[in-house]
DNA sequence: GCCGTTTTCGGCCCGACTGTTTTCAGTCG
């Protein structure tokens, strides 16, 4: 049992606990704790000791003992008893927009509705409407819903809608009314998965950026428009929130719609302390409620949500920076909010200095016409050129790679010879000579070291047998790590994202594999594998193991890719000295070399 | 159910929009 297995378990405890019209709070804390595991960085095996998973935070001793049941017995008697007291379908009612606790409590005891598939009918049968808090529009809405589901089924990755998310976002840009634009929400944080764009513009001319908004060439349809929010669906199918404010809550609102929420709650929690109330608006001095019948039996002071006498004198806020300052904290990246750790190191003044696009030098792995590529080595080269890269790893498939026309030993010479003699034009810029040669069932190679060696770096990937069960995956990746002429692994998990889930894999055992034998781990930068996961890398960065950000290119269009994966080694915590290919030309020959001379078997 | 710079009780982020009502509940982010 995975750690993710158990979030889900704790979801979907929270989702049934909502049903029951159980305590918000007690509900919440599912939902944290699921949060937080998700993002802990610690060993699955350890996951059984009561007194670790106390020390995840939002765990504490009952979720605790929920968790170490699971992972003993492989299921929770809590979770068996609770979810038999509902019909096995009715979780999938929280997935329609407009659906939640209430109102699917009130389809499933006045309707005896729960599934999607009962719902349809009740709404098609007019019975939908005629309960109580529901309408005719709610109904109609409802059964759009429903048959939109399958086009819109909400979950995108990067690749699905950065180019309409870059567009809208140069286009509102371009708005002379339009003060600051940002996209923020899990975008800005950049998530691999995304459910809809957040964004935020300040004006002083809220209407006509509205209009502008729902009006768009990308809008397929407006799902609701108000003076400060607006909603629409792009033709992509994702969701797109507007939200309009002034140039002084712009820093607010930019803060608050970039989240993550985990990490919200937390800079709101810091505000409190110190006798302010934040919100998407403004930082102001927080108040005692009053006339509130739940608190009127205490003491007025006991109302004053920051606790303290006195509160401290409100800064002036002009941007994010000076938020986090006035919270004694440096500015934290938009891509470590997760809650994770970055709240301690902003405190204590030692977040990292995060690569950029802008430090790589180079990359690895991409492919030409020689296998499955697109574009020729010259016409690569010259794209790269056009990046300002100083040098491109060619890495086309190797032989077993059938279905991608992998090259086998003499193809290989063929190419490795073009190479050299390109490298003779070029002035300061290198071509490497690679291969992404695939990783056998048992962990051997598919070409002898004797090929591997006249190559400048060979990638290792598996492309088959992704079901070889975990240990036995892992064995084999481990071995073909051994091989001195391995430089780097890449795509580790081989999942393709919203399509097929990662093969059964160790990680930690690779990552201390890799620190052993040197060999670097792939940040695989095409937005549908993003694999090695950002949850990994500061694990891989304790323990001395080194990425490289590879976009693996079929085409010269696709190098701009990597800037999906420098998204996700800024998530992984990495700066440009864990990112191999920020080495320049010189370095990274040097580094290339050491690799496969400085570890035996 | 978790947590603790009032530490074992009492608080836990909060505002916008929609559709239903007629002042608000539910949903969403």
């Amino acid at each position: 049992m995975d750690k993710a297995t158990i979030a889900d378990v704790l979801d979907k405890i929270a989702t049934l606990l909502e049903l029951k019209d159980e305590n918000p709070f007690k509900i919440r804390a599912y939902t944290n704790a699921a949060r937080s595991l998700e993002t802990w960085g610690g060993n699955i095996t350890d996951l059984g000791d009561q007194e670790t998973l106390e020390k995840i935070p939002g765990v504490g001793k009952a979720i605790a003992a929920k968790i170490k049941e699971l992972v003993e017995t492989g299921s929770l008697k809590f979770f068996d008893e609770l979810r038999a007291e509902f019909p096995a379908d009715i979780l999938e009612l929280f997935s329609l927009p407009g659906l939640g606790a209430k109102k699917i409590k009130a389809l499933h005891e006045k309707l005896q509705v729960s599934s999607i598939a009962q719902l349809r009918e009740a709404c098609v049968a007019g019975r939908v409407a005629e309960l109580p808090g529901f309408g005719k529009t709610t109904q109609e809405k409802l059964g759009r819903a429903i048959d939109e589901r399958q086009k819109y089924a909400g979950s995108f990755h990067l690749g699905q809608i950065a180019g309409e998310a870059e567009q809208l976002q140069s286009d509102l840009r371009a708005h002379p009314e339009a003060l600051h634009v940002c996209i923020a929400g899990s975008y800005r944080r950049r998530k691999e998965i995304v459910r809809d764009l957040d964004f935020i513009v300040a004006t002083s001319a809220p209407a006509e950026i509205s209009a502008m908004f729902v009006q768009h060439p990308l809008v397929e349809s407006v799902i609701a428009q108000g003076p400060t929010k607006s909603s629409v669906r792009l033709c992509s199918g994702i969701q797109c929130d507007l939200r309009v404010v002034s140039a002084a809550e712009y820093p607010f609102a930019l803060n608050y719609f970039t989240g993550s929420k985990e990490h919200n709650i937390e800079v709101r929690s810091r505000a409190l302390q110190r006798g302010w109330t934040l919100n998407e608006y403004r930082l102001g001095e927080a108040v005692p409620e009053v006339g509130s019948a739940r608190r009127a039996d205490r003491t007025p002071q006991r109302g004053v949500p920051t606790k303290k006498t006195s509160p401290q004198k409100i800064p002036v806020i002009r941007d994010e920076t000076e938020l986090y300052r006035a919270l004694d904290l440096d500015y934290i990246p938009p891509e470590l909010r997760e809650n994770s750790g970055e709240f301690d190191a902003a405190s204590a003044g030692t977040l990292p200095r995060l690569v950029e696009a802008e430090n790589l030098r180079g990359t690895f792995h991409c492919h030409t016409t020689a296998s499955d590529g697109r574009n020729s080595l010259e016409e690569m080269a010259a794209a790269a050129q056009e990046l300002g890269l100083q040098y491109l790893g060619i890495a086309d498939h190797s032989r077993s790679s059938i279905q991608a026309r992998g090259l086998d030993a003499a193809r290989l010479r063929v190419q490795l010879a073009m190479i050299r003699k390109l490298n003779e034009d070029f002035e300061n810029f290198r071509l490497f000579a690679g291969v992404e040669c695939d990783i056998l069932r048992d962990g051997s190679l598919d070409f002898p070291n004797e090929i591997l060696a006249e190559l400048d770096y060979v990638v290792a990937s598996v492309h088959s047998g992704f079901t070889l069960s975990e240990a036995d995956m892992t064995r084999r990746i481990v071995r073909a790590m051994q091989n001195p002429y391995v430089t780097m692994l890449a795509h580790p998990t081989g999942r393709l994202l919203l399509k097929r889930d990662p093969y059964a894999v160790d990680i930690p055992a690779v990552i201390e594999a890799a620190a052993e034998t040197g060999t670097w781990i792939e940040i695989n930068a095409a937005p549908k594998r993003l694999d090695l996961d950002w949850r990994w890398w500061p694990l891989a960065k304790d323990k001395g193991v080194k990425c490289v950000i590879n976009p693996d290119a079929h085409g010269v269009e696709r190098l701009q890719e990597l800037w999906f994966g420098v998204g996700v080694a800024r998530k992984g915590w990495l700066t440009k000295k864990e990112v191999m290919n920020c080495l320049p030309l010189g370095k990274i020959e040097a580094a290339l070399e050491k690799k496969r001379t400085s570890f035996k078997v």
